[in-house]
DNA sequence: CGGACTTTTGAAGTAATTCAAGGGGAGTGG
DNA sequence: CCACTCCCCTTGAATTACTTCAAAAGTCCG
């Protein structure tokens, strides 16, 4: 499920590279070079991209669907990392040494990806420092994000932590609704509970509590919320 | 307490900077301007190198000495994110956008500092890629690091935290001695609490309970492990 | 319409926090 | 050198927030 870039599935045009977290900025030169080394890589939902422990031999940015990046312990307990929508780099490991990926990525939509080899990116970073700046950039975007999630975890009690995960899930994948701001992924009790460190038993009663006050309305893997300052309220008490 | 380098204080040798986790690799020819456009700055114990929320104006790398890393809260609840010892980089903010540090540094000993104003140091990363490259990789590391202490929030026990963050401080700093190995940062119960996720309560009780099976001792802000492979077995049950 | 997955909710159990009080070491100043 | 004070550490007891266990009800899909 692997081609080379030869027009016809995606046309990866220039203005979509632009827009992308370690694309952007980089002087319309090199955007040839970066087009002429990229592949492309159909991943459908539920498919897994890389394995933890998969030495990483190619990093990808998101061209359409979503992704999830996921850790997870010997004994086979999950976390949620992250998700990845377009314009996101995935397989980050690659842009530096010769190693594993240090977690998983699945597809939880059906996707597309933009993927290079890990020779290819590195010799375009080595050319290009507007793509090392990027790539410095996002990384250090997100160890920050991964700083504050440690200062939640630590310190907050769970419902403060389920509203953060709700009302940041809001930020990255809200779409407006006639019922308030629907979280545009598919998204069960048990994945809420992998992002809030907690079991998705909990989580399920604290939602039924929301759904009560009419903060929030969900369904089967699904969550509108209504009144997001409410919400925002109770991640800041 | 800033000055620019006019050797006197503190001969900041090539094979230092090589040495570093920015600098390893840089070609020699590079080392000279690196080293000229340095400042040095020196904070005794207990100094506050920046504060959360300050502007991002200055990149440090630690040459002797120990710093902490931390996030607060609003409401003044702090975590320790990281030590970071001789060799690493304090600031990583400064080296992608105008932003402001996320989190704050003091240093738990006295430390000398090698700083680059942030003009500077993007500039030398982008003349030389290999510096952009070091960037990626530790900031690739950190991240990671972060992920797998979300990972142990999330689904451990306080005990096992309490053990894998231990035998992280005995990796970072670990001393030989007779005794066992010495954790060489004064650690007092109450760091060692926000680094695991927990109180100091709990950390005491538990290091009592190691303590009665000989599998560590302790004293006042220090903390001796005697039995590293016991520990290693309660951080990995 | 069956079957698999997801969600809900009650009840019991418990790990860890919170509350509370006291002890001990290290440094300071008389 | 001793007393005083400031931290830091310890330990018990009470409380609680959350998990675990258990069962049932929904919901989607073929």
């Amino acid at each position: 499920m692997r081609r080379k870039t030869g027009g016809m599935d995606f046309h990866l045009n220039p203005e979509f590279l632009q827009g992308t977290e370690l694309f952007r900025d980089v002087p319309a030169a090199a955007l040839h070079e970066i087009q002429a080394a990229s592949s492309q890589r159909r991943v459908a939902a539920g498919q897994v991209v890389f394995r933890q422990g998969d030495s990483a031999a190619a990093l990808y940015v998101v061209a359409t669907g979503r992704l999830r990046a996921t850790q997870t312990t010997a004994d086979g307990q999950q976390v949620i990392i992250r998700y990845l929508g377009p314009g996101e780099v995935a397989g980050y490991t690659t842009l530096s040494g010769g190693g594993v990926h240090p977690g998983a990525v699945i597809a939880v939509e059906d996707a597309l990806l933009i993927s290079w080899t890990s020779a290819a990116i590195k010799r375009l970073m080595a050319e290009h420092s507007s793509i090392a700046m990027n790539a410095v950039a996002f990384l250090g975007a997100r160890y920050h994000e991964m700083q504050v999630r440690i200062r939640e975890l630590s310190t907050e009690k769970v419902e403060r932590r389920i509203a953060h995960t709700v009302l940041r899930l809001v930020e990255q994948a809200g779409r407006r609704t006639a019922r308030g701001i629907e979280i545009a992924i598919p998204l069960s009790r048990q994945d809420l509970a992998e992002m809030s460190g907690t079991t998705l038993h909990t989580v399920s009663r604290t939602l039924s509590a929301w759904e009560e006050q009419k903060i929030v309305s969900c369904g089967r893997r699904r969550v509108v919320v209504a009144k997001a300052d409410v919400l925002t309220s109770i991640a800041e008490v």
